[in-house]
This record gives C-alpha cells, sequence and structure tokens, in this order.
DNA sequence: ATATTTCTTTGACTTTAGTCAAAGGAGTCG
DNA sequence: CGACTCCTTTGACTAAAGTCAAAGAAATAT
C-alpha cells in the first residue's frame, strides 16, 4: 500500500516564496549562526558538544547525528582530551560508552548558548516591541506548517512495533487523563484494521511516530474511527485532522458509506474538529465507559 | 556618533523562538537543501556556480561569498575545465576576470533549480491548500521582519560617498516620478545636515546603504525633515517609519520643539504613515514645487 | 615617472570532514 | 557453548575547505 492523501497541485508561488525563504534564511541567519557557535572549535565537535546535553551514549549520538562511527569516536576522544566531556562505561553493558559534560564542557556549552542568545538579542533590538511579537507570531506559524508538512502519514499493519507503540500510548493517554481509566482489551485487535476489515495509519516525524489512528468494520457498509491519537510534542499543528482525512480516503476506498466515532466530554477541542470535518453528533451507537458523545458522517466518495 | 535608537529590552521568549526556529530551520531543512543542491559536486563550487548569474568579476564573488582569494581562483578554474564556466578579461580593466556561465553550466544551475523546486513541492504537497497559504504568508512576515531587523540605521556626515549616493537615488525617483521633475540644487547642503545644523541618517542592508533621511534647521527650534528616501528593493519593510524615529531623536537632541516636512500629493501612503506618526497638517511652510501638503509634529521628548 | 594599490595566480600548507574495513571485546539467542 | 550481532576503536585513507604569503601584471594616485 502506498500513501494515499490525494492533493492539489502545488502553486508555483509558494514554491518559489519557500525557496526565496530557504534561501535568504540559510545566507543570512543560519550562515551566522554556525560561525559564530563554533568559534575557535571545529563545527563538528561544537555540534557534538551541544549535543551531548546531559549525557548520552555515543550510540545515542550516531544516531541522532548521523555520524560515521569511527568519526564520532574520534571526536569524543579529542573533547576528552581537551577536558570537556568524560567518557565512561555503562555497567549495564560494557559495550556502550557514555559521554558527559565535564564542569569545563557545561561552561563551553553554556558560552554557546550566550553567544546565540546574544546573536538573537542583537537581530531583535532593532525591531520595534510590536513588531517582535509579530514576528514571534509569525516564526510560530512558520515552524508549526513546516513541521506538519515534514510528518508523513502511512498505512502500516495493526500489529506493527509502531502501531502498537502508538496505541500503548493512547492507552496510557485515555488512562491517565479519565477517572474510568482505560482497559487496553478495548483496543483494536490487529486483525481488525486489516485488509478488507480497516486500516491502520501512523504519521511520522523524523523517522519517529508522532500520531496514529484506525479505522474498523462497525457493520456491513459502516465504519468505525478509533484511537486517534497524537504525541503530546506534535499536538497542534494539526495533524488530528490529517490523519481523519486519511481514514476518510481509505473508509471510502473500503466501501463505506458512513464512518462513526465516540469521543469523551472533555475533549471539547476534538469534538469542535469532529464537527468542522463535516461530522454530525448522533445517539449512542455503542457503549463505551468513556465515550459520552458519538459522531457520524456519511463519505461523498466511496464507490 | 553612534546610533541613537533607544529601545525596550529585548523579552527572553521572543529570543527563545527566534532560537527554536533557527534550530529548527537550519537542523531540517537547510541541510536537506545544501545535500540536494550540491549532489555530485563540493557545496562550494555548487555554490560559486549558483552565485554566478549572469556573470560577474571573481573580485566581485569574492565579496559576496566571502571567499579567499586564492580558493576562488583555483574553484573557478575547476570549473572552467569542467566547461561550466568561461574566464574572461574585461577590456576596460585587464586585471580583472569575469566568469560566466557555458551552455553546459547554465543547465547544471538550471538543474539545481530543478531538484530544489522538487524539494520545496515534495514538502509542500502535504499540506492543503490553506495550510500552504498561510506558510506563504507566514514566511514573507517573517523574512520581512528579518530583514528589517538585520538593518542598521547610522548617522552619516552629509558629504559622505553613501549619503550622496542615496541623494542622488532620490532625486532621479523624484525626477522620474512627477511631471515637475526635480532640481538637484534642491537637496540638502552637507553642512546642512552636519554637526548643529542638523543630522544625515543612511540604513544599511548587508554593507548597502537602502535608505537615507535628513534633518535640518528651518528657523531656530524647528527643523525640517527632507529627503526621506527608501531603495525599491526595500520598501514595504517598514524602513522609512524606523528612518523617521531616528530623525526625530536626533531632533529631539538639537533642541528642536517642532519637526516639519513636506510632501506630494501623489504619495498617500507617505501621508498616511505622517499622520500615523502624530503629525498634523499644515498650510505650506515653504514652497518647493513638488510639494502639496506640509506636515509638523511637536516634539515631546526636547531638553 | 614613480610609488602605491588592486586583483589574480601559484605554491605550499593545514585543518576539517568524512569513509571504509579490520579487529576485538561484550552481549544475546538458540 | 558457540554462533551471531552489537558497539567501539584503530589504521589508513581521501576529498574538501580554507589559509598564507609571494609574485606579477595592471591600474591609480602623487
Amino acid at each position: 500500500m502506498e500513501p494515499v492523501t490525494e492533493s492539489a497541485p502545488v502553486r508555483p508561488e509558494d514554491i518559489a516564496a519557500l525557496r526565496r525563504f530557504n534561501r535568504y534564511f540559510t545566507r543570512r541567519i543560519g550562515a551566522l549562526d554556525d560561525h559564530y557557535l563554533g568559534q575557535d572549535r571545529p563545527l563538528g565537535e561544537a555540534r557534538l558538544l551541544f549535543e551531548i546535553g546531559d549525557g548520552a551514549s555515543l550510540r545515542e549520538l550516531r544516531a541522532r547525528l548521523a555520524l560515521d562511527a569511527g568519526y564520532l569516536s574520534r571526536m569524543a576522544k579529542a573533547l576528552e582530551a581537551q577536558g570537556l566531556v568524560r567518557l565512561t562505561v555503562p555497567p549495564h553493558d560494557t559495550r556502550l560508552r557514555l559521554i558527559e559534560l565535564t564542569a569545563a564542557g557545561r561552561a563551553e556549552v553554556e558560552e554557546q548558548h550566550r553567544r546565540a542568545d546574544a546573536l538573537a538579542t542583537g537581530l531583535l533590538t532593532t525591531l520595534t516591541a510590536p513588531q517582535r511579537t509579530e514576528l514571534t507570531h509569525a516564526l510560530a506559524t512558520t515552524q508549526r506548517l513546516l513541521r506538519l508538512a515534514a510528518i508523513t502519514v502511512a498505512p502500516v499493519d495493526g500489529a506493527a512495533e509502531d502501531a502498537r507503540a502508538c496505541l500503548d500510548a493512547y492507552a496510557a493517554d485515555i488512562d491517565a487523563r479519565f477517572p474510568e481509566g482505560f482497559d487496553k482489551t478495548d483496543l483494536v485487535r490487529p486483525e481488525e484494521v486489516t485488509g478488507e476489515a480497516g486500516a491502520f495509519f501512523v504519521a511520522y516525524e523524523e523517522g519517529r511516530p508522532v500520531a496514529c489512528g484506525a479505522l474498523r468494520t462497525l457493520e456491513p457498509g459502516v465504519g468505525e474511527i478509533r484511537h486517534v491519537w497524537v504525541h503530546p510534542d506534535a499536538r497542534r499543528l494539526g495533524l488530528a485532522r490529517r490523519i481523519l482525512t486519511e481514514l476518510e480516503l481509505a473508509a471510502a476506498a473500503h466501501d463505506f458509506a458512513v464512518v462513526r466515532l465516540d469521543t469523551h466530554a472533555t475533549l471539547t477541542e476534538a469534538q469542535a474538529m469532529y464537527r468542522a470535518c463535516g461530522y454530525t453528533e448522533i445517539p449512542a451507537y455503542v457503549d463505551h465507559v468513556y465515550a459520552s458523545h458519538w459522531f457520524e458522517k456519511r463519505l461523498a466518495g466511496a464507490r
């Protein structure tokens, strides 16, 4: 299966705007940043130092920064020789190396932060207070949409690791949020969301699953949307809506004429979203302890 | 003399927003771009190729890209050996080298453009049409404010080269725009905008003068603001307003209780700006052929 | 016309960044 | 226990990026 999203052709002016911005930004700001941040230190080392944070294993850093093992090993050694980091062997797995900042290393990172702050401050001082606020809003919007754009939604098997991870997180979320708790046996079973029976989608941001949604057969011709969940870090991006769209497309492809779903009374934003997406409230079609509102949408595109 | 702008302290949340964005953008988008753009070619060469455009001298490129002379010379030779550029000697100064793209070089640059377009398109396809529009607006706002933030306004001598360049551009602008034309002898004389008599400000973007404004003594205690001009490429950023603010601060520092200015009937945006900045329309205080509206502002901060 | 400056080229380097493969010690799984 | 996998280290490279200084040819300033 491939992604099922269909979308309008991208307008040239939007492409041009993005490219113009990209060019301006990398030339003017990004370059500055790298230059000031590194100062005396090679950029690679500076970046590594920065990424260590409160300690990490070389293995993690290698994955995160996409570095060659040998290259990283040597950089770590170089930083150790400069007294900026400490390399230790974790007792639970002596193959690994933990790397953490020494006091000197922490001072260096803080100096990096100070410089970056000074750079940002220098830029902002020339703006008036309302302009700064406007900029902050525009940056937030830009970042939100770029993040959303970089997230891909793909159909996955309900039994796949990513799917289970999302469902577990979903269950834990619900369980923590509602006094009724959440009974894990109430989750969809993999076979309910596979092939003819239904569908399961996972959204990925930089390779990590950050949202999911399930579609299963409620009765012939009627689908049920369940477990629409978004990782806390990825909320307020408009991701739930995208998952919903995918699920509806899948529902149409499964020849469902109608999809239904239920939601909890306290999730008012979710309810607002469903309404905005064309759902109408209906009487209870099923009884879950944690459900208190039921919605339905008639699908136009069923074949 | 130093810049006279006084401004509110920068709020930490604005600094944080800018840094967060910077980090996200350079990591996610900027990096991608470089990687795809270069492809088989060293990044340095790819960038150089891109910057040549419709031809340039090595001297220009050296300044623009901040490259070492030797390094650039060698890269140019490498590109020439690959048949992508042609190096010629301009007749008017045989020390210089002009570099221009050959057909093959142009094809290569176009390929770069295509790849960058494809990259941008790929990002944008996952967004809905309204989201794309929203992104484009947010990008435009961000870029406008970042540009504005990166522009510095400095007092310069009225006889300085940059000042004269701005005034010449101003005069040419007016001359082209109004049927009455513009008589250059009507420009302020350097001594009118120096020291006790007045002030002259030039705004710089990446080292180039992009706007100016003059303050001169009209009569004791009364200043006159003249020649507020913004380069066509730097309009709609809010730069005129910034120049105006600088001029008013200078006027206050010169103990002017009042500043006046005149403007042409057709410059309705300018008039709106003056009104928004606290100017009120007054009867003619002087007669320039091209003036048809006169404004005045009483300054609070005169010492 | 002479001195000074400007611009490019060349030689001789160094540093940074990165790759690849071999090797060896530690876990893990059957 | 043995095979296999994982993680790091080390050696041996290469390519890219960049620096510095000397030198030569042309323009420009005095």
